[in-house]
DNA sequence: GCATTAAATCAATTGTCTTGACTTATTTCT
DNA sequence: AGAAATAAGTCAAGACAATTGATTTAATGC
């Protein structure tokens, strides 16, 4: 304990904080770009070709990079690129649903190899937590059978549930998943499993996939609108997760947003659009485990209640497009989801044109403004488990600065 | 030219990036802490004593910092601590409005020294600009009188004016000052002073101005309504400015918001909630200089113009801030501009109670969800000037990278 | 076959932080 | 009063990562 007041400051760095800098944004312009020669990354990164030279013979020697066939593009001794191993590094992603958790490890290059989901108890966190480790446990050994070395290549767990977390219940909603938000769910998988646990909300996390192998793959300012049972934003600014003051940010689904025709009092914007309120207004069972394919079942199938809800939806989708656009100016701006792949592709189709905003600028990145992401029950479940891997590999402020 | 196909991938840094951001902790630990010995910054920065004493023996010969009477505070050798030296830095900051150019130059720490302004003549930007470098002139001379060695310590001038910057009209409006925003101001300006000129929009200056010395002083996640001629937001998220991809993130005014009671064909909501809507509904003329004097005026005496009028924008404003505070989770949101202090007064106390969102928690910090902040014509210069001393001299990301 | 171009490496150098021993100045204990 | 303890700060040597400039290797172009 420390009497003297409290000082603050940021954290200084050193040699090692930036050597560690340099390896990150090495993998990433790997990631990024494909494969890359050690000329090519010199000239891309600013740095000298003996220091590219000699941060790929350590990258190589730790397992992370290896070199292609050489080439030969032109005059002068022919390049060999370098890319990266695909079995470099693992971790495990994990989802907690309403019904559902569903567990995946990924690989360095967002390879799924082990994908597996149990059905929750009804008992709430306290009986889930059995399952969950126990799901896990089972993704653990399904990996060590492909790959035994890849025990000690495990870089972590990433974790996500449905926010917001910490906040008073501001609705009543059946879906809002309160107990486990007030159950120490972090620390209990971390002390059931050893491995370093994050936890981010579903739209973050599905946010993390687009980042990692979906369309904002290589983009720094990107909304992603994550459209599962309920709504929710991934922001990713300046090339990072922005999790606001509280880590709650991007929780648009609570937003009052008003559409044409709706009262004074209206009610937040996942109550018209989020698959919750499409199970709602077709009259499904919400404890139903099989909702997910009822709900499928009926976009494919059509029908006035659901076209209805889908222009509806739209229509308030396509007003928060322009808001977000015209508080973010972002390179894009991605609708994703664990909602039926076809529900985002006619939600998109209804959505277009996007409305006049500040993103409709002559001179655009070739991103369209609006476009469709990943919509896959396992998107969320990937995206966690791209986190870990972005946290020890990808290039940050925060990995610069000095460890105590 | 390069005819290789273009690589995407970040900056490496090495030694002098690293001891950069180091020069800048300091800094910033000792305009946050205010005085500090160098045993304390080596605890609150990580880095050795000896480092630090290093750092700080170059800072205090660079006329940065320097020694205060050592202080006995128990056992052991009396500590030294050492203070920013306020004139150890110079900044100019340029406001660029309708009708008027305002400078202020500020020291290191934030104090005023200078402050001129001119009205802008209507022959718009072209002879703007001959007003602009006489008024800036006038100012440098005004310091150099206080400080001789002024000069060589100005770092840079900050500009700020309305923005969306680069952007294709998207409505015709005659207070967009669309023949300023199609002008190489940033460069005439540059050329004109011999200084480094960054340009921003009026929003993010007036966030700078409220972190600087106003009510977000401290707090690192916050958003800024600002109040002018039009309707912007300056977002402070981790403790920077945020710009967005193309720089015109927090042109809240653009956002095409429902409220209750509007057709389907809404437009952007600055044309209700901005000076300017005032003014149209007072049947003010935009061009007359004493513009501002006629509204304050108006809003100070009252009737049933003016106060329907702020009826409509406190509604829109109400419902704005819960979206905002949906999207960014923030510790607080202020409310400031170029308005008079009596409309943003009045439009807070009719924006309470604030609708119910995430930022709705038990355990909040002190900073209430909604609050006043500077309204003042020349919080925009002074938060433009804080922006080139911000540049220099705070930790970031940026800085540490290798400039080519 | 020789000049040119480009990739990649070698060996020496530079710049910054770290380490561990040391000095200085003050309070606390005996 | 004197010795021990504690903390601030410095000195000098060392460690580490990137840089520099010369060199090697391997291709194309004329």
């Amino acid at each position: 304990m420390d009497a003297r007041k409290s000082i603050r400051a940021k954290s200084g760095t050193n040699l090692g904080g930036a050597s560690a800098h340099n390896r990150r944004i090495m993998i990433d312009a790997l990631r990024v770009n494909g494969a890359l020669s050690r000329a090519d990354l010199a000239r891309a990164t600013g740095l000298t070709p003996q220091t590219v030279s000699n941060i790929i013979e350590e990258l190589a020697s730790d397992g992370l990079v290896q070199s292609q066939a050489s080439v030969r593009k032109g005059r002068g001794q022919p390049a060999t690129p370098y890319q990266l191993v695909p079995d470099g590094a693992f971790a495990i992603g994990l989802q907690i649903d309403r019904h559902v958790t569903r567990t995946v490890i990924v690989n360095l290059v967002g390879d799924v190899l082990v994908q597996f989901e149990s059905k929750l108890p009804a008992g709430g966190p306290a009986e889930g937590v059995v399952v969950i480790l126990d799901l896990v446990e089972r993704a653990r050994e399904a990996l060590t059978a492909q790959f035994p070395q890849a025990a000690r290549k495990l870089v972590g767990l990433g974790l996500a549930m449905p926010g917001p977390f910490g906040i008073n219940e501001l609705y009543d909603d059946p879906w809002m998943m309160t107990a486990w938000q007030n159950f120490p769910l972090v620390e209990r998988i971390a002390e059931g499993t050893g491995l370093e646990v994050a936890l981010q909300n579903d739209a973050s996390a599905a946010a993390t996939a687009e980042r990692l192998l979906g369309a904002a793959h290589g983009l720094d300012h990107v909304v992603c609108i994550y459209l599962g049972y309920g709504l929710g934003a991934g922001l990713i600014l300046n090339g990072e997760l922005y999790g606001g003051a509280y880590s709650n940010a991007g929780e648009i689904g609570m937003m009052l947003a008003l559409a044409p025709g709706d009262g004074p009092d209206v009610e937040p914007l996942e109550h018209y659009t989020s698959m919750a309120s499409l199970c709602n207004v077709l009259g499904l069972d919400h404890s139903d485990p099989k909702l997910f394919e009822q709900v499928t079942d009926a976009v494919i199938k059509g029908g006035p209640v659901v076209e209805s809800w889908i222009a509806n939806a739209a229509d308030r989708l396509r007003r928060t497009v322009q808001m977000l656009e015209s508080i973010f100016d972002p390179q894009t701006t991605i609708l994703c989801g664990g909602a039926p792949k076809a529900l985002i592709d006619s939600l998109i189709q209804r959505m277009e044109p996007v409305l006049p905003s500040i993103a409709d600028r002559a001179l655009r990145y070739p991103e369209p403004r609006l476009q469709a992401g990943l919509a896959d029950p396992w998107s969320v479940a990937l995206g966690a488990a791209a986190e870990p891997i972005a946290r020890a590999f990808d290039p940050r402020f925060s990995a610069i600065l000095k460890t105590p």
